[in-house]
DNA sequence: TGCCTGATTGCCT
DNA sequence: GGCAATCAGGCAA
């Protein structure tokens, strides 16, 4: 598999495009227990001061500070008190906006996911934002890493065929929930949710 | 199969 | 003090 990393300028592109272009390639994640990797087949777009359900809809804080960062980088986040989300930064820096990613297929270092997850079942070991941060076991001491960079890194085979996908409203908010800004690989049976 | 609820912590109002 | 980009398990039908 000749698989290459995704340049700086593949995130500097309008977020929802790089929300829909990060479908069908691969997150990688080289730890100390082995390696894991996945084929991203959902992700949502969160864009800046127009978007009311984003983080950095009320500017930059302390928390939020790393989707205003570079591009490219990672973005973790608290939430409900148990579980970690993980996002990718998009835009310039000192633009507030991020692509979260929703699910993931399984591809490498199965039983190591199994084992972080506690299940066997492949549909389930990623279809959730916050499944795929504890099957990658990933920590929220990514937050600000550079995703050009090992251990944890974002690839994509370049003859790979061009992905189909479906839009479709995000999940899980509160607000702006009529938003169409969910992409999920067409057919995938690992996604969350199927689109409507 | 599908709805409803508890778990649990940090951050913003 | 309340809420939040969630998940798994329990119970009803």
């Amino acid at each position: 598999m000749a698989y290459e990393l995704l340049p700086e300028a593949f995130y500097l592109q309008n977020t929802l495009t790089v929300a829909q272009q990060l479908l069908g390639t691969y997150l990688v994640h080289e730890s100390a227990e082995g390696r894991t990797s996945g084929r991203i087949v959902e992700t949502e777009a969160y864009l800046g001061s127009q978007d009311p359900a984003s983080h950095a809809f009320r500017g930059r804080t302390a928390r939020n500070a790393a989707m205003f960062g570079a591009p490219g980088r990672v973005y973790i986040y608290f939430i409900y008190g148990m579980y970690y989300h993980m996002n990718v930064t998009a835009a310039p820096e000192g633009v507030g906006e991020a692509v979260l990613l929703r699910a993931l297929e399984p591809a490498e270092g199965i039983p190591l996911m199994q084992a972080r997850r506690g299940t066997g079942d492949l549909l389930k070991l990623c279809s959730g934002p916050a499944k795929l941060v504890i099957a990658m076991g990933v920590t929220p001491e990514f937050s600000g890493h550079d995703l050009r960079r090992s251990p944890l890194c974002i690839m994509e085979d370049p003859e790979h065929d061009p992905v189909q996908f479906d839009t479709t409203t995000r999940i899980g908010l509160t607000k702006a929930t009529d938003s169409l800004l969910r992409f999920c690989i067409t057919g995938s049976p690992f996604v969350s949710r199927k689109p409507m």
